[in-house]
DNA sequence: AGGGTAATTAAACGAACGTTTATTTTACGC
DNA sequence: GCGTAAAATAAACGTTCGTTTAATTACCCT
């Protein structure tokens, strides 16, 4: 009896892999952890994951599949209404960056192994990249902005809100190394503001008392 | 005679497994790629590596050593004299991405590995992004502006700057995946000065013609 | 010319890797 | 209850990993 209390749910072993492989991955990095650490802190037999997910890098594409999804569904729901410009981009940073912070590991994992070039893994990602691309191209469009920039392709415009919405999540281990204590959980609404205001008037705008010197 | 051309120069294999190491790291990740691989492409034993560097994880450091050096060097030179504000971060910021630019796979290397938390090597980071930190700190209060936001501290305010000029060059290889030939080397320049417009004035600004639905 | 330091080599070390197999245990519909 | 498929297990597969050793070669100095 008490020694099964660890099967009391169907396919719970799953989900714990998942649970403990995409904080691992985030941390350590995907190549630095091994499927025997893996199994070892979801306490479940190591064949267990490839029963699952078939291969390590099946388990990644799952990962990558979760975050982007999610992420993909905030644009949709943000970008594909009736309001106006700068509405939508305030609501969409603003749930991009509340979904980030609900899933910051999986963001960390998506972010840190888009570059590498996994042969078959990259024309993967730039399928959610594509999708990603047609859906902010579209509201560019809509809104007379395909030409911001003298060069700046849709795919230079997600790129680059992207990077800023996640600054702070990719930088935060860092950012807690060098000055402890400065990063507080429960600001994520001001930094969302923040990125807001920077991406839509620069960081000159809630300065303009101070700028007599200009 | 013939057969020692290879070793010509004195020295020069640590400079060849460097130059090696540091593309290889950058499209595969650190933890994916191994040593041997390394000395293959590198034309030099595998005993080399160790030999020079100590061992992997320090190749690593020192690569993240040059990197970190070249970068601290531009803020020193860009944002510790008498301009204005304003010019100051401009001229920071086409000197920094002028160099991410000119030593991409080594920014790769040094952003992708920077959230890893290795013991030892993540103190060793915070060293960089503390000197990092003390200039920009002395940048912002000399010019009166440590809170430019509700709470922006120097760390945040470097962390966002830098994934900003950074966004281009971790990106490239999705967005070419994405959308093949949209990203040309030539325009540098014109990705610099959109970082620098996009950061001091947001998107907003070169628009004002086509907001009249504001 | 020779002594000594640096550079290079081949080989092997144990450990950890991702994956597979064969077997046993559990859970659930009929 | 039984039969069947899913779930879980232990063990081993062959490879590759980072590192080390011991022996050899190349180079510079006086």
């Amino acid at each position: 009896m008490v020694k099964q209390q660890g099967r009391q749910k169907k396919s719970s072993s799953r989900e714990r892999i998942l649970d403990v492989a995409v904080p691992l991955f985030a941390s350590q990095g995907y190549g630095n952890t091994g499927l025997r650490e893996i199994a070892k802190a979801a306490d479940v037999n190591l064949a267990m994951i490839n029963y699952f997910f078939g291969s390590k890098k099946a388990l990644l594409k799952e990962i990558l599949d979760i975050f982007f999804s999610g992420y993909l569904e905030v644009a949709r729901r943000e970008l594909n209404n009736e309001d106006e410009f700068a509405v939508q981009i305030q609501n969409f940073i603003h749930s991009a960056i509340k979904y980030f912070s609900s899933c910051r590991d999986y963001l960390l994992v998506t972010i840190n192994e888009l570059p590498h070039d996994a042969p078959e893994i990259i024309e993967y990602k730039a399928g959610w990249g594509r999708q990603m691309n047609d859906i902010l191209g579209r509201y560019l469009s809509d809104h007379g902005r395909s030409q911001m920039f003298s060069t700046m392709p849709p795919v230079a415009f997600c790129s680059l809100l992207t990077s800023m919405m996640a600054s702070r999540f990719l930088f935060t281990p860092l950012m807690q190394q060098v000055q402890p204590g400065v990063i507080t959980d429960d600001s994520v609404q001001d930094y969302a503001e923040m990125i807001c205001s920077v991406f839509l008037h620069g960081i000159s705008e809630n300065q303009e008392e101070s700028n007599q010197n200009q």
